[in-house]
RNA sequence: GGGGACGUAGUUCAGUUGGUUAGAACGCUGCCCUGUCACGGCAGAGGCCGCGGGUUCGAGUCCCGUCGUCCCCGCCA
């Protein structure tokens, strides 16, 4: 028999009363998380957001209600009425904050039942994440889920206040708006009123904000979705939320001290504190030192080590002379046996043609004298572990390694990414060896210089390596057209131990040099203009210099959170094919849907 | 599009060289229990071994396919 909710006013949180409360009455409402029924006693633990409180019903002092609470099961809502006690000394539960006291139960309202739960909100061993996300709501009850959206809403918080006291508009702009390829796939919304017209949905705001200064409101911000349609990774869904910004007439680094100012802030909002400003190191740098364009800082770099070989050592090993050979180090991994090192091999990403020797120890039998040039070079301890990548020895082989033209080529990237990837690869192997990956160790750093132009192999052409309205240097201008793989941008990235958190650039404002990029993108003008033809419009009526970042706020939360999928920060995530289980989209749609839009689907839907 | 891992009671897992009746823990149901807090004790229910095909006298176990989840590459201006 089921109680109604009446007149009666919750008192306190499951996890807010204390010692000074004792004596006072109090209602708690909330959710059966246990029932330990012990005969004529049972106790029952309360369970809200911001806790759990022990609930006593007692068959000796009140015999009706005990009787009640025998019925109960766990995730069953209630309300209980009663006084709170001072537990005695030696039942104090040292383990919850409420732990020295407990509701003595005067009356128990039933206020729903519930199924047997697939898995239970206390369960200490986590569930598939199948059922997880199925069950999405008793999943979001188990207290870590709790914390992190908590945690996000903190961490928005904080940010939206920082940027509005320092001068931030919070301006919203539309979900439904023009798909202009390049870049992610759109996700597509068709119009019933003009039939085979889509709207797209924005993978980010970023021609608006660009308008946004055009009109002059100086200084935006928005916490916003944005939508791409591509497939997904622990650290990618295909809807996520960004902390868009632009400003007028700034410098890079006003952007950066900006960004700088709002991370301090959530960092702080979530109990760390941060010491800006980050650090900065050039694309060019970033990848010769760490093969990354977002390195993780919390790692030893990996070590140019050609020099330490002679030709006749590299043509032993088979690999080439011409190529870089580096060095990773994993400090006090320490020795390891035939097996664990035959276990590296499959983390191995070649790109291009590198090669991996994960056994140093027989590098140091066959050439002592380069092994310990090795060793001295990148400085490692003996209980480090060494891995060389080079690149592969057989002629012909490294033309354009990575689809990078010759003229970028500066670094040999294949090589160099190739072993950037396994030294992050390693570094998670190794994590708990090596204690670099402390939580609470945050490395940020600014990645700048990006280059302006990517050789596209597919296309075979150039292609904007962040988008066609970033602003190349002032100072490489006039490379645009004679090599445009040298040109730099006004492009950077924010990192944070590994992890891409946000990207941003100083745009174009001038007419004229827009016009130059995309003719250097072998665009012509009036594809430009059917494609982009509203901002170029623009453009042209006074636009103030400007620039700004967009910043991932699901990954921010997720590094706070300590977790290693969005799906633990994001309340609703969609799986790796881009599904949500629990309400079980996308669906087909009814065959009248799809004829008010003037849709015909070629493969019907299962 | 490609590579890899996983799929067995409600849940988390075990299941030997293919062998007769598929186990454990937690959860669930019933009974007992007045200081538990991962309460305890006794008894019990609960299985399309993801799905389809094949090999075999015999398949949870081997093979092929398929579906689902996860990780990675490509992709993600």
């Amino acid at each position: 028999m089921l109680d109604f909710l009446g007149d009666l006013q919750r008192t306190h949180m499951c996890g807010a009363l204390r010692a000074s409360d004792a004596g006072k009455p109090a209602v708690l409402m909330g959710w059966v998380n246990r029932r330990r029924d012990l005969g004529n006693l049972i106790f029952i633990d309360i369970r809200d957001r911001s806790g759990i409180t022990q609930v006593v019903c007692n068959k000796e002092t009140n015999a009706g209600l005990h009787e009640k609470a025998g019925e109960l099961r766990n995730e069953f809502v209630i309300a209980v009425l009663g006084t709170v006690k001072l537990r005695d000394p030696n039942t104090v539960n040292k383990n919850i904050p409420t732990g020295e006291i407990e509701l003595v139960a005067d009356e128990l309202r039933i206020l729903n039942e519930a199924k047997q739960p697939p898995f239970l909100p206390g369960d200490s061993v986590l569930p598939n994440e199948e059922l997880r996300l199925q069950y999405r709501y008793i999943d979001l009850r188990r207290e870590t889920m709790q914390r992190n959206i908590e945690l996000r809403h903190k961490v928005s918080i904080a940010i939206r206040q920082y940027l509005a006291s320092h001068n931030f508009f919070e301006i919203e702009t539309p979900f439904m708006t023009r798909s202009t390829p390049e870049g992610a796939r759109d996700y597509l919304v068709p119009s019933r009123v003009q039939q085979g017209a889509f709207y797209a949905l924005p993978q980010s705001p970023q021609l608006f904000k660009q308008i946004l200064m055009i009109s002059g409101f100086d200084r935006y911000f928005q916490i916003v979705r944005c939508f791409r349609d591509e497939d997904l990774r622990a650290d990618r869904q295909p809807e996520f939320t960004q902390i868009d910004l632009e400003m007028s007439y700034p410098q890079p680094e006003r952007v950066w001290e900006v960004v700088e100012g709002f991370l301090s802030a959530a960092f702080k909002a979530a109990g760390y504190e941060i010491k800006p400003p980050f650090p900065r190191m050039s694309y060019d740098d970033a990848i010769r030192l760490y093969g990354s364009d977002k390195p993780d800082l919390r790692l030893p770099p990996i070590t140019d080590v050609r020099d330490a070989f002679t030709g006749e050592n590299l043509q032993t090993l088979g690999v080439s002379e011409s190529l870089p050979v580096v060095a990773i180090r994993i400090p006090k991994v320490g020795e390891l046996s035939r097996k664990e090192r035959d276990d590296l091999k499959p983390l191995f990403i070649s790109k291009g043609s590198a090669k991996l020797f994960e056994d140093f120890k027989r590098i140091e039998k066959s050439f002592p004298e380069a092994a310990a040039k090795v060793r001295e070079k990148s400085g490692a301890a003996l209980d480090d572990l060494i891995l060389i990548v080079a690149g592969d020895g057989k002629p012909g082989q490294h033309k354009s390694e990575g689809g990078v033209k010759p003229e970028v080529k500066q670094h040999d990237h294949a090589v160099h990414t190739s072993a950037g990837l396994m030294r992050v690869a390693m570094g998670q192997r190794f994590a708990a060896k090596h204690g670099a990956f402390a939580a609470g160790d945050f490395r940020f750093l600014w990645v700048t210089d990006f280059p302006m132009f990517e050789w596209d192999e597919d296309g075979k052409r150039w292609a904007a390596a962040h988008h066609p309205f970033t602003s190349p240097h002032e100072r490489d201008m006039e490379k645009l057209q004679s090599h445009p793989g040298a040109v730099r941008a006004l492009a950077y990235d924010v990192v944070l131990n590994g992890t891409e958190l946000g990207s941003g650039s100083i745009r174009i404002h001038r007419q004229d040099i827009q016009k130059k990029i995309f003719s250097a993108l072998g665009m012509t003008e009036a594809e430009a203009r059917s494609r982009f033809g509203f901002f170029l419009e623009a453009l042209e009526y006074g636009t103030p210099p400007h620039g700004g970042i967009a910043l991932g706020l699901d990954r921010i939360v997720m590094i706070l959170a300590g977790a290693d999928s969005l799906r633990e920060v994001i309340p609703f995530p969609k799986t790796a094919r881009a599904v949500d289980l629990m309400v079980d989209a996308p669906t087909p749609v009814s065959e009248a849907q799809l004829k008010e839009l003037g849709i015909q689907v070629k493969n019907g839907a299962k």
